[in-house]
RNA sequence: GCGCAGGUGGUGGAAUUGGUAGACACGAGAGACUUAAAAUCUCUUGGCUGAAUAAGCCGUGCGGGUUCGAUUCCCGCCCCGCGCACCA
């Protein structure tokens, strides 16, 4: 029999986080514990977070579940044997810091410092197992020194450039915005019902040439170990779409218009022509008309309603008819040529033909009697009758009978989507074109608080980059932050440091004063991490083909821009000749957000933040914030916090701690259920293992829970020392990777040398796990009537008999000959009567 | 509008290949210990009928289907969430 409980607890030590975590975090430190080592031979694992921006707000349980679930894989990793490099840095540039210093006058560097050092100070409270002789700060000029080498490369290789163009601008920060930053019309950061919304300028910008890699991008997204949601996300933004370009001549003039049709099937049915409203040939198209400057005029203003409206709340399309008319290729009569508010300048030639076969073209037809002509029909007589005579707009292609040209009469429009093309581009009508929705990246900023672009432009040169032993360009100290209302950032300011010489002649020459956007700095960061502190190049490519591409890349946000832009990179970098691999990520694990208590989302301006430091301090610590973080719920979906929860975790640690100080202080000498218990150890070896591989760490959690309840049932009964010293030790291990503090001072406390992860992950054996006796379920026409427990290796006859004879079975099958007998070996038998 | 993911007890969630629905936990209820409270421990906890830890019926958003058997597969619909949104 088992030593009395009572007496045992008494004297056992409690649970005590405070005084064990920064203890352990102390010995991890001085060990060196989470170095990550060059070239080492062994399996390696690169595992990174999205690299923070180090607010003033500091961390809030929400950021913190992110590192929980990295620090959970890397320290399971490591565990394993594998060579982990688990790095961190800062992507500090960026508007807050800006808009404080602003506000302050305290400059964004210092801030950014105060700020760093607050985030360290949270990670390292946490037990997060970083390699911090990795660190990497995107404002520090060792590293932006080399964002800017990488601007000039792919300013060498033509994928840098600049093009005045249109260009989203935020009122209030006074800068541009990229599309992706323009949410429901309005500035990313000032979307507030108050704020005003974001305006259009035209602007001398800088831009990457994204669209060049279009194909190369799209090609790779099937291969990526991504989650489908991202995948399609992707390829939906970089949106290819194959179609046609038509050539018309426009009456009465010398012009001839483009346009790009990607629903070219319905072939002759074009009637009529609409043109954006600020498409740049507009002037040309109504010059000559008496009432050109009306046009013009009218455009003007429809394109500003539009841009006010912002994306995706259109409405009722609006039109201006030009007064001009294209030569129909195909004989028909002339399509006149309308300004539509619906058509975009910058997609496609910015013209489009219309046709009876669309709905906005349809409907804007209709609005303003326009002649239409469907020459695609439904299979059914009947509604085919009501497309001729236009009671709907019918745009199945897939499905849609063709009635002219002859060539194509009575063949379904979809399937002959090559044919159609040969036959337009044989008869000169057309040629086949591919176009893109993804536009190329704007990347200027006119913002003091960025990477300086590497340019000086020179009168007699133009543009010219800033040679590589002229980088780092520094940027240079200010006092006042505040913009000064003409579109540049404070740099333009700066005239010693705008002034310089022309690199090539050595002229007078002035500095470009837009800095990079901040995408631009994370889209290499995660292969400087490789190299972190290499001062003479970004990185070394035998450490970054060593490294890299990065095994699991853990985050939450930035579907489409980063995730975007930093595989671009990554395959210029390898056309460069600088990486071996064109895709910097193998697996993306994207997480779902915690929101707080209330169901709103975590932040400060709602005071609904819970920050992880004061659930450690309140006595929780950090074991159990971490596990309880993955205990939440499946880690892709969205959570929300729970303060009562927490509770419940940390009574399952608590119970860990208990079971490991009473078989220390207990007798030895006794023997209980050593099978079950070596049973217990294997199967749940098994399941931790196999659902920390697959990110289910809530059901990990939740099995080292059952095995911890069953081990306080066993307890009962006894035990003997060797068995059950293993089982804890099992637990111990098992249980590292969630609450790492609490697992180094009981695998210390259980006799064992070392850290933890210096102990190879537990193995199972299947053949332990599999019991003695088995439950069989019994059903009679799909509906459970009994279970019976037999011997493992009972046959398949027996356990039939037995079910049908068992009492509440004849209860339903009566005196009837069973119709069917299914039988599924070890698991149950369903008996089928009519 | 298009795309993607999802809908399971009072709550978070589990069921990995079509095979015992509700693991694990929170909350709630009862009890033990305590002068008392907290903590801890034990038990109960999907709904209905029932004295029952006997048995039965219902039950995984709704309606159908396939199957001996469906939370899981198929068809149609409804609802929430996210992403993209005039892309011709």
């Amino acid at each position: 029999m088992a030593a009395p409980i009572t007496g045992i607890i008494l004297s056992v030590k409690r649970y005590n986080p405070q005084e064990i975590e920064p203890k352990w975090q102390q010995v991890w430190e001085e060990k060196q514990a989470f170095i990550a080592q060059d070239f080492a031979d062994r399996p390696k694992t690169y595992i990174s977070p999205m690299f923070p921006y180090p607010s003033g707000a500091g961390m809030h349980v929400g950021h913190t579940f992110e590192h929980a679930i990295v620090d959970a894989i890397a320290r399971f990793h490591r565990a394993n044997g594998h060579n982990v490099m688990n790095p961190m840095g800062w992507d500090s540039f960026g508007l807050p810091a800006e808009n404080y210093a602003i506000k302050t006058g305290t400059p964004p560097q210092e801030t950014t410092k105060t700020n760093i050092a607050n985030f360290k100070n949270q990670l390292k409270r946490l037990g997060a197992s970083i390699d911090w002789t990795r660190e990497i700060n995107t404002s520090d000029p060792e590293y932006y020194r080399w964002t800017q080498w990488i601007f000039t490369k792919l300013f060498e290789r033509g994928l840098a450039y600049q093009k005045e163009s249109l260009q989203w601008w935020c009122p209030i920060d006074q800068t541009v915005l990229a599309n992706e930053q323009v949410v429901n019309g309005k500035c990313w950061r000032h979307d507030g019902p108050d704020d005003p919304p974001a305006e259009k300028k035209s602007i001398k910008q800088w831009f990457f040439k994204i669209t060049e890699y279009a194909d190369a991008l799209l090609d790779e997204i099937p291969e990526l170990d991504w989650p489908e949601k991202i995948k399609t996300a992707q390829t939906n933004w970089i949106g290819r779409s194959e179609g046609v370009i038509y050539t018309n001549k426009v009456k009465d003039t010398d012009l001839e218009i483009e346009s790009f049709s990607a629903h070219f099937e319905a072939i002759t049915a074009n009637t009529f022509v609409a043109i954006a409203p600020d498409h740049p040939l507009l002037p040309k198209l109504v010059d000559g008309l008496d009432n050109a400057q009306d046009i013009l005029d009218q455009a003007k203003q429809m394109a500003i309603d539009r841009d006010a409206k912002g994306p995706g709340s259109l409405g009722e399309p609006e039109g201006i008819f030009t007064g001009r008319y294209a030569l129909d290729i195909f004989g028909d009569e002339d399509l006149p040529i309308w300004i539509a508010n619906y058509a975009l300048a910058d997609y496609g030639t910015g013209i489009v033909l219309c046709s009876a076969h669309d709905e906005r073209d349809f409907e804007f037809a209709k609005k303003y009697g326009i002649r239409l002509k469907p020459t695609m029909v439904p299979v059914d007589p009947i509604e085919a009758e009501k497309v001729k005579n236009l009671e709907y707009c019918f745009t199945d292609m897939t499905n849609g009978i063709l009635i002219e040209p002859k060539a194509f009469e009575g063949k379904v429009a979809a399937s002959h989507r090559q044919e159609i093309i040969k036959f337009l581009e044989h008869e000169g009508f057309a040629r086949a074109e591919v176009k893109y929705k993804m536009r190329d990246w704007l990347i200027s900023r006119q913002r003091y608080w960025g990477a300086p672009i590497p340019i000086i432009h020179c009168d007699e040169h133009g543009a010219v980059a800033v040679p590589e032993d002229q980088l780092p360009v520094r940027l240079p100290d200010v006092k006042d932050f505040a913009p000064k209302g003409d579109g540049k950032s404070v740099l333009a300011h700066v005239e010693d440091w705008v002034n310089t010489t022309c690199p090539t002649c050595g002229k007078p020459a002035k500095r470009e004063t837009d800095t990079m956007d901040g995408y631009a700095c994370s889209s290499w960061y995660l292969l400087r991490y490789t190299d972190a502190h290499d001062d003479t190049q970004a990185w070394d490519p035998k450490l970054a083909n060593y490294w890299a591409p990065v095994d699991f890349y853990v985050g939450g946000d930035h579907a489409v821009a980063h995730l975007l832009y930093v595989r671009f990179w990554t395959h210029v970098f390898k056309d460069m000749g600088l990486t071996d691999f064109k895709e910097p990520v193998k697996k993306l694990i994207y997480h779902g957000l915690i929101a707080a208590e209330d169901g709103r989302k975590m932040s400060k301006s709602l005071g609904n933040t819970v920050d992880p430091l004061e659930i450690i301090d309140q006595g929780y610590g950090a074991d159990a914030l971490r596990t309880f973080e993955l205990f939440l719920g499946p880690i892709d979906e969205n959570s929300n916090w729970s303060s009562s929860g927490i509770g419940g975790v940390y009574r399952f640690i608590n119970r860990v701690w208990t079971l490991v100080q009473e078989f220390d202080e207990s007798d030895k000498s006794f023997t209980g259920n050593d099978a079950e218990v070596t049973r217990l150890q294997h199967k749940t070896a098994r399941k931790v293992t196999n659902d920390i591989h697959r990110q289910s760490f809530n059901t990990a959690i939740s099995a080292l829970m059952e095995y911890v309840n069953d081990l306080y049932k066993l307890k009962v009964d006894g035990f003997s020392d060797t068995t059950w010293r293993e089982a804890l030790s099992v637990l111990v291990q098992l249980v590292a990777p969630f609450a790492p503090h609490m697992s180094e001072e009981l695998w210390q406390q259980l006799g064992h040398e070392g850290l933890v992860h210096e102990t190879m992950w537990p193995e199972w054996d299947d053949a332990q796990i599999v019991e003695d006796t088995m439950t069989i379920v019994v059903q009679v026409n799909g509906k459970l009537r009994a279970k019976l427990d037999v011997a493992k290796d009972t046959d398949k006859e027996t356990i039939e008999k037995l079910a049908i004879e068992s009492e509440n079975v004849k209860a339903f099958v009566g005196d009837q000959q069973p119709a069917k007998v299914i039988y599924v070996p070890g698991k149950l038998v369903n008996i089928v009567v009519k």
